[in-house]
DNA sequence: GATAATGGTTGGCATTGCGAACATGTCGTC
DNA sequence: GACGACATGTTCGCAATGCCAACCATTATC
């Protein structure tokens, strides 16, 4: 019962703190965290814009602004699908790719200290259990388990 | 030598999992995330409006609004400090507390089928984990003692 | 007591995110 | 082939989040 509590404590305050140092590296690049997101999702894939909206558990409308944004910055791109007339399909410019490179080191520089603290045994245990945990399937998703290459 | 990004990486995805359960919890119940997290920070203390913003890693303005439209939903108060005439506390009203108590319980057990893939041993060894990871100085942790700029 | 420093609020701004309404494209049925 | 159902994105209007700069009130410092 109250191991419960514990995990579910500790998960939510690891949670917190990852999102601020992802926060924080988004702030001082001028990109909110769902932008840096799609960015760490389109890192290795194309997209269709409805398939990220879902996947990022957002309203289509809202992903076209988002989209917009970012496309006005050059960092990300729109293409016409091949097979589909409808379809939007959203990619990375080799600017947004490189970003998206960068942005990943200086996050692995910042959680650094953190896991340093870890020896090469804890850090696959806490893999292992973390992927016990989260290996279930998330509350929605037909498409891709929710496994993304979670920008990082 | 990718243990490093492994551990990153299953951080991240369960950071954005635990957010997405939260996130969920709180649209159910016309809550944002922020305001999830001030009631849950509110549960157990009284706490000034600049300290809640630092802990939040907010801009006092940022509170300021984000507490009256809990005020005028009746889930939190403002009252005056005895020893300070310019600041103001904040508090929890019943209601509010009574929403907290309640969102809460949903949170367990809506996080329930995840922690339970867990035996007990291994819960209390993901705690300990996340505590070794998380309890060193964050690189950008808000609020923290004396170091570091306002950081956002 | 004058001047600084601290604590909160206000107003202006861009972004996020939703829902509803809309345009366009695809497909099944006749 | 033409029709209507459906799917995909966009646009518009709305409220909320969050920042910054400017401001008022209170406290500290000299």
């Amino acid at each position: 019962m109250t191991s419960d509590a514990l995990v579910d404590d500790a998960l939510v305050r690891s949670a917190f703190r990852v999102m601020a140092v992802l926060t924080r590296i988004g702030a001082e690049n001028d990109l909110s965290l769902t932008q840096l997101r799609v960015l760490g999702i389109l890192r290795d894939r194309r997209a269709r814009m409805t398939e990220l909206a879902a996947f990022l558990g957002l309203d289509k409308s809202t992903l076209s602004g988002l989209v917009d944004r970012a496309e006005r910055r050059g960092l990300l791109a729109r293409g016409k699908n091949p097979g589909d007339g409808r379809v939007v399909d959203v990619f990375m410019t080799p600017a947004g790719l490189e970003l998206a490179e960068r942005l990943q080191g200086e996050f692995r520089r910042a959680l650094a200290p953190a896991t340093g603290q870890l020896d090469p045994g804890q850090r696959d245990q806490l893999v292992h259990l973390l992927e016990l945990v989260m290996g279930t399937d998330p509350p929605a998703g037909p498409a891709r388990g929710g496994a993304g290459p979670p920008l990082s």
